[in-house]
DNA sequence: TTAAATACTGCAAGATTTTGCCGTATTTTG
DNA sequence: CAAAATACGGCAAAATCTTGCAGTATTTAA
């Protein structure tokens, strides 16, 4: 492998998680610590990144998500998110709904695609000013602050107006017979609207919340385009959606 | 976990905090409280935050921004924030503009102090979820990457459905005989708007921009109805005004 | 094409940093 | 004032960094 590769991976992996370990990086490609090392240093010596004790961190950009709320299944909704990646092609309108998993997920998108993102999500939408190819569209509205989204008839009334490629749904409950549920209402009449107003509708859902039920009912699953989980694709827990949708790992 | 990443943690949580128990981070995070100690011995030496018995606290002014720009007339724009807080009353509707003024001024609000608070600004917003008696509505529309506040003409349509009782109004330029100016042009229309949905409006603006003019007009001098500057009210920069509006220390 | 020069990579030894823990001061609180 | 909480300094283990060196690959030049 060449130098050059390595250290654009070493930039790309950077640009995604905004953090890297030396070892992650080294076991990743198979080459010594060492060599990582300088690599890092001349990155940082080029101020491409910015190297500490341990790995390097993304220059001028917060790791956190601003509210510092914890993340729960980081390991999961990590995958989850690089699965949905998959889904967005350059130049394509997306529309991403609150949640961490969307958190995540506007994380990793590569600094080079070239995006127009619908959010209502502050944590979401602070993640992708950072992102100098993506064009953020704010649906604005009164912020709920638990949720750290915007809610209400402004915001609903914003989403009427538009018509995106794909909406990521961020989801906290998915049942095969009931479809989505939710537990405010608020954000019940917040996801009617984001379905309304795409094209195709993705759910990213960890396996927790696969199969559980809350008070409201958001819409069928068969609104639903695609299921995105962690679980292997053969696991008894999607049986029950086999006969409806996409599903990927 | 990098200490880097730490660190940056800690920070966010004192931005949006104010404060933050020592007990507390460690516990978050799962690591010794030793640790979070020295962290913050090392922040406080770097003059990010203000080391205190059981925690830290934020300094006197603000420096939490998630793009982490940089902040020039901290102390200035902090005294002039304060001055603004003496117009805010219990139970009103206020109007937020960007700018880092207006950044201090929204860290600064009081807690217990109930308000209805609108603003186009994502750092103000994010400032403003962490204080339950505001209600926040945020302006949504395209977000503009170096000023990061939305702008467009969604934003602008949103403006004008609403009324508030006081604006105010991060200034650029004001000139006693060319009113307001502003370098963006996309600004200047929020700014028009914003003016349009105020009965009151309220201009922060430090001495530097004082006299100043840039390439749009956005209104005259007539327009603002108080003028918060950090100069004393018998500095000679101040006579022009001397005819027309209020002036405040 | 061949030989020399240069660049790249892995390894190892010793230095440095980080981190948790412990005992002892110091501060806070009732 | 006394108990509890917090701060501080030193210590040791583990991780990480630095540096020099040697073997290999790549480039340059004759």
């Amino acid at each position: 492998m060449l130098k050059e590769e390595r250290q654009q991976f070493i930039l790309n992996e950077v640009g995604i998680h905004n953090r890297i370990l030396l070892t992650d990086i080294a076991d990743q490609l198979n080459v010594s610590v060492d060599t990582i090392r300088r690599d890092i240093k001349e990155l940082h010596a080029a101020k491409q990144l910015k190297k500490v004790h341990g790995g390097a961190v993304s220059l001028g950009f917060n790791n956190y998500n601003p509210t510092g709320k914890k993340i729960y299944s980081l390991e999961k909704k990590s995958r989850i998110a690089e699965k949905a990646l998959e889904l967005i092609k350059d130049g394509q309108v997306i529309l991403l709904s609150g949640g961490t998993t969307n958190l995540e997920l506007a994380r990793m998108l590569p600094p080079k695609l070239k995006l127009t993102c619908f959010t209502p999500s502050l944590p979401i939408a602070v993640q992708l000013l950072g992102k100098n190819n993506i064009e953020v569209i704010f649906i604005g509205g009164r912020l709920s602050k638990d949720s750290q989204i915007t809610v209400g008839g402004s915001a609903i009334n914003m989403l009427s107006e538009i018509k995106v490629d794909i909406c990521f749904l961020g989801t906290n409950s998915i049942h095969p017979m009931e479809g989505l549920t939710e537990f405010d209402w608020e954000i019940v009449q917040m996801k009617k609207a984001m379905i309304h107003s795409s094209r195709k509708v993705v759910s990213p859902c960890i396996s927790e919340k696969i199969g559980s039920l809350q008070r409201y009912k958001i819409c069928g699953v068969e609104e639903v385009d695609v299921l995105i989980t962690e679980l292997e694709p053969w696991d008894v827990k999607l049986d029950a959606f086999k006969n409806l949708n996409i599903q990927i790992l």
